[in-house]
DNA sequence: CACAATACGTCAGCTTTGTTGACATTCCAA
DNA sequence: TTGGAATGTCAACAAAGCTGACGTATTGTG
C-alpha cells in the first residue's frame, strides 16, 4: 500500500461499511427468526419459548440457573415461559440428586418433537444461505460473529460448541 | 471419509454446523444491542426509539409509510415511538409539499446528537469485530447475512444501500 | 363534482416478554 | 444448629408488539 493508512482508511472499516453491516445484521436476524415466529404463532408460543427449548436440547440436563446464564434473562422471565412448557408436557422439571434445590431440564419426547420443527425450519434457512454463500464465505461469517461477542457471552458460547460437538 | 458427498456431506452445512451458526447470530446479536441499549436505559428510551432514529438519519425525509415498511412494525407501534420523539423535539414532522397527506420525518440538532451517540457506540463493536477478523472475514460475513435475508427484506436492504453510498 | 382510495393519527384492548420485589425451600459452612 | 447463600416461585408492572375500529385530510378518478 503506498497511501499508509493515516488511521482508519481501510475500505472496509469506514463507517459507510459499517453503517451497512449494522444494517445487514438488522435486516437479516428478522428473516432469522421469521420461520420459528410462524410455527409458534399456530402454538400460541412465542420466541422465548423456542430459546428456552433450544438450549435445553442442546443441552439436556441443564439446570434453571444454567439456562438463566445462557439465555441473559430474569429467573422470574425465563420461569414462566418454562411452566407452560412443564405445563403443557413439552419440558420435564426434575429435582436435583445431589442438590435437591436444582431443577435439571429435559425436553419430553413431544418438546423434542417441537423442537425439530422448529430447529429443521431454521437450518433450512440457514442452509441454503451458507450452500449459496460457499465454505469460505461461511467462515469469514463465523469469525466476524465471533469477534462481535461480549467476551463473556463468547465463553458461554464456546462451552456450548465444546459440550456437543 | 470414504463415503463421497451423497447429497449432503458437505463439512460446513452439516446439522452441527448449522447449530452452531444459529447460535452465533443469537449471541452476536445479543452483544450486537448491548452497547446502545446500554445508552437508551439511561434516557427512558428502548430498542424500538433506536431503530427509528437510525433509519431517519439514514434516510432524511422518509415517509411515515416508507418507515413502516423499513422496520416492519405496524403503524400503531411506531406512532407511539415517533409520538415520544417528536414531543422530546429529537424529529421533526413536516407536511409533504407534492403530497400534503404524506409526513417527512427528519432529525432535529438534538435528534442527531442521540443518533451520533448511538451508532458510534454500535459502529465501535463492529470495526473492533471487522479489524480483528478481516476484509475476507468481512466480505464472507456480508455475503451470509444477506443470503439468509428474504428477497422482500433483502430489497428494502438494497434500497438503503442504494440510496446513500 | 362526487366518491373511492391513500396517508396518517388515535383510541381501546390484548399478548408476549422483559423487569423488580417479596418469599419459600434447600444446602452448606461457621 | 443456625444464618447466609443459592435456587426457584408468585405477584405486579412496563415496553413494545399486535388487531380492530374510526376520524381527518388529501389525492386521484370515473
Amino acid at each position: 500500500m503506498s497511501e499508509p493508512a493515516s488511521g482508519e482508511t481501510l475500505l472496509y472499516l469506514t463507517d459507510e461499511q459499517l453503517r451497512q453491516g449494522i444494517e445487514a445484521v438488522f435486516f437479516a436476524y428478522r428473516s432469522f427468526t421469521a420461520d420459528p415466529d410462524r410455527i409458534l404463532a399456530t402454538l400460541a408460543y412465542g420466541r422465548a419459548h423456542h430459546r428456552a427449548i433450544h438450549f435445553i436440547a442442546r443441552a439436556p440436563g441443564t439446570t434453571v440457573n444454567n439456562l438463566l446464564e445462557i439465555l441473559g434473562v430474569t429467573k422470574q422471565s425465563l420461569n414462566r415461559v418454562l411452566r407452560t412448557l412443564v405445563e403443557d408436557g413439552l419440558v420435564e422439571s426434575k429435582v436435583g440428586t445431589s442438590d435437591r434445590r436444582e431443577r435439571h431440564l429435559y425436553l419430553t419426547d413431544e418438546g423434542l418433537v417441537l423442537e425439530r420443527r422448529l430447529s429443521d425450519a431454521q437450518r433450512a434457512r440457514m442452509r441454503a444461505a451458507y450452500r449459496q454463500a460457499g465454505p469460505e464465505a461461511v467462515a469469514g461469517f463465523r469469525t466476524v460473529l465471533e469477534a462481535m461477542m461480549d467476551p463473556e457471552i463468547r465463553r458461554k458460547y464456546n462451552v456450548l460448541r465444546e459440550g456437543a460437538p
